[in-house]
DNA sequence: TTGACAACTTACTAACCAGTAAGTAAAATA
DNA sequence: TATTTTACTTACTGGTTAGTAAGTTGTCAA
């Protein structure tokens, strides 16, 4: 059985990370919240290195089970998009929370070498799905775009990244407006 | 005479947040650099607070002389674009860095108060003469979009802030493929 | 009932952090 | 020449950091 503890620790790292960023918070930080000691964090993971691998790679499972799920492989590709920006939306609406992708890359230079494969791999697979899912509406008439579906998905999931970020100095409606925009260029 | 350390000090400042962030750079890494003492960079800067500030503050009035500068002044349209897009791409070139909007804003949780009200103020900046920018150029018939000129200002500043953290996991050629379909989706 | 193991706590360390108080040497000023 | 000011250094503090070693308690299997 595997404990409580050890998810409320996921949990809480994860929050954490889109909260403050991997530099910005501490075991004790985790442990106090938690109401418990430092030493049961590091009995849980050893090092905050393999906390922060474990935090990203939960999120990756669980992205890749939403993208394979038939609740969402069945969805239209203007619906897939929809959810797609609405998890950003949702982190954005949860205190103003910022992507994983966005803040490990931004401590890209000072952040553990595993925790940099890991966003790697991470923004890898988030490119890849979103660039199918512009190629599919492409092929099925109801996205317009010029170019490659890699170059526009990369555009459009660094200003999903970017926004949430920008929304902390300007505010909410900064956000909604990158996307609405987005919305706009891709259905003209 | 002001002196050579300060203008020394600011210019390591910028390149560590630009490159860590700002909870990932000390006075230590500052001072072993300089080959002073720690306490010979809080002569200059008595708080870390204080001299984030001062970073952004100038980062700020540099960008209004450029803007204000006649030889940009007098560029058309595109070519502001194209000077501007060249900001981002040179941040790229030297050691991967990333804009300072984007590191503030990621760590805007977790840095001081008046730190965030010069992040807040630069961000409105870029983003007011970037807009204006887009603006003349829709009104000379060079650029193409729908909407406020302001929403596709945030949809290109949130994606070239975006753009250069992703390159840091996926490489340089990711930021340019971004930039170019920029101006694929402005100029057709 | 005993032994093993899981899930902790207690108590600690060495490194690093921003920041300070007091002293010093050289240059500018009067 | 005397005095002040600038630009530091030396030496330190209290707080925080990730990480560790050894001990404790409760559960479960043999």
């Amino acid at each position: 059985m595997t404990t409580n503890t050890k998810r409320a620790i996921l949990d809480l790292a994860e929050s954490l990370l889109q909260d403050k960023g991997f530099n910005g918070f501490s075991y004790a930080h985790i442990a106090s919240e938690l109401g418990v000691k430092n030493a049961a964090i590091h009995y849980h993971f050893p090092s905050k290195e393999e906390l922060g691998c474990a935090v990203v790679q939960r999120y990756r499972d669980r992205f890749q089970l939403w993208v394979n799920n038939a609740r969402v492989k069945d969805l239209s590709p203007q619906e897939k998009l929809d959810w797609f920006f609405s998890i950003y939306a949702n982190m954005r609406a949860d205190q103003g929370k910022v992507c994983l992708g966005g803040v490990l890359e931004t401590e890209f230079n000072s952040i553990p070498a595993s925790l940099r494969q890991q966003t790697e791999s991470l923004t890898n697979e988030l490119l890849s799905w979103l660039a199918s899912t512009l190629d599919e509406g492409r092929d099925a008439g109801v996205f317009q775009f010029n170019g490659q579906a890699s170059d526009k998905a990369a555009l459009i999931l660094s200003s999903l990244q970017g926004a949430l970020q920008m929304a902390r100095a300007l505010g909410t409606d900064t956000f909604h407006a990158v996307v609405a925009q987005h919305k706009q260029d891709l259905f003209v």
